[in-house]
DNA sequence: CCTCTCTAGTTGTCTGACAACTTTGCGCAT
DNA sequence: ATGCGCAAAGTTGTCAGACAACTAGAGAGG
């Protein structure tokens, strides 16, 4: 454990040292249980102050990494990245982040993408009338945005929140919640003035009544490819090429590397 | 903000105060950038220190939630929930965890079942030469642990982390580690000596060689239905009912309360 | 060899201080 | 009346010391 880099403009001490201890769990592979040096050492160690030391752990017991037990010590308690799951720059809320670059806008995307396709089939085989009619009473809420020209972010949002409650799997609810609303600005555009001029939000939800169709008859296959239509259309709409989740692109170029 | 319930043995001030921050700011549903209280209001608020309030705090920002500015103050960064996904209970490294409830097993299991079966579809489509060997050479590993009755536990999450790699999609690869690692001891069954001489083993090997060549021909669909499969084979492996997932149990039940 | 007690070590919390940064308000000039 | 500059007040970041509460380990005695 080196010399800590200078916090930058947005960092703080307890960043850089939470940063580096991840690292180094990481590195080591050490195994849930491992102890790690305890407060007083790292103060000594890093060169700074038990409060710093303290925040930086902090930070890691909120990442699920490490546990703390008074009088005992901190032990690792899962390797970074497997206790929680981070998008990155595409869903970082951070404070410097200008627009995420669009190949991480996309890869997001097609996370969605295998998610709610995945989510409308168990929707479909699975929702209730209490379902459909929540399902129905947003497809209203955006009916009546379309002959009105309003906004419907949220009838939106709920749509795809009472998709995912058919499911009946709160740990898919979550994570559809965690991916849904990272991106929930990515539907501000289709029900804005332009949007509905250009006949965005009408074909948005003629995609979301395929859904809904698909998911009341029951038909799990139609409902999955209605979900993933879906995706690729609000992909195209905003300007990304979802063409690129089914083409072989990558196998051709990365291909070419291995003559 | 009430009085804070009294720490319980594995719990500290400041996680009980990160959580009734987390609370309020869902609760209240604060927009990203609203401002938070000052810390000395909060030590008064909840009468404790400021070295509580800001561990507390810390945990808020690892999860993404805030965002502190020094000499400005905290502002809210995301909704919790929103900036960092977590399993419960099953994936939750919990001090105190018991054996997590079968059902949230199956939860994660069956959102594996989404991701891994998304993600062979996809590597089908893209993978390189290189992915293809790197995935042959854990299948090799497998057999010779086959052979010998050996553990291969590492080699089979090498094989899984393969295919992902095959996708091209970083965010899928890191959910893939993220959901896989958690359940890596899931595997330790399948290639212990009960699990060899049960045959568990060699049905989990000839599944993965049943991906392999789905990928390795091309075939989406192949690999999607043959992911599928293993993981309704790792599901009965592990004493789960992966039927579950087709039937219609739930909607029956849950239909019978609205006649 | 086992049990109990004591000591040392560890984390949790408190208090006070000061540095560094930001915001706000006031005074002065135009 | 408005704008600019400066100072004061307010905020977070970091430091240091203290003490409580808990745990682990060692030693002594039975």
């Amino acid at each position: 454990m080196g010399a800590i880099e200078r916090p930058q403009h947005t960092d703080r001490l307890s960043d850089a040292i939470a940063r580096r201890l991840e690292l180094w769990i990481s590195e080591q592979k050490l195994e849930p249980g491992t102890q790690l040096p305890t407060e007083k050492v790292l103060c000594e160690r890093f060169g700074v102050s038990r409060a710093v030391i303290r925040e930086a752990i902090a930070r890691l017991k909120a990442d699920g990494c490490v546990r703390t037990r008074q009088g005992s010590g901190a032990f690792v308690a899962a390797l970074p990245g497997h206790a929680s799951f981070r998008l990155t720059a595409a869903g970082d809320p951070g404070p410097q982040a200008d627009e995420p670059p669009q190949r991480e806008v996309f890869e997001v995307f097609e996370l969605r993408y295998l998610i709610e396709s995945g989510a409308a089939e168990l929707a479909a085989q699975r929702r209730t009338e209490a379902d459909l009619m929540r399902m129905r009473a947003a497809l209203a809420l955006m009916d009546q945005a379309l002959a009105s020209g309003a906004d419907a972010v949220m009838a939106d949002d709920e749509f795809h929140v009472a998709v995912a409650a058919a499911t009946r799997n709160p740990q898919l609810e979550r994570l559809q919640a965690f991916m849904g609303r990272q991106l929930s600005e990515s539907r501000a555009p289709t029900w804005s003035a332009p949007g509905h001029r250009s006949g965005r939000a009408r074909q948005a939800q003629l995609e979301h009544q395929q859904i809904y169709a698909a998911i009341a008859a029951g038909d799990a296959e139609a409902a999955r490819d209605a979900a993933a239509t879906h995706l690729i259309g609000a992909a195209s709409r905003l300007g990304l090429d979802p063409m690129h989740w089914r083409a072989t692109e990558f196998r051709r170029r990365d291909d070419e590397h291995h003559p």
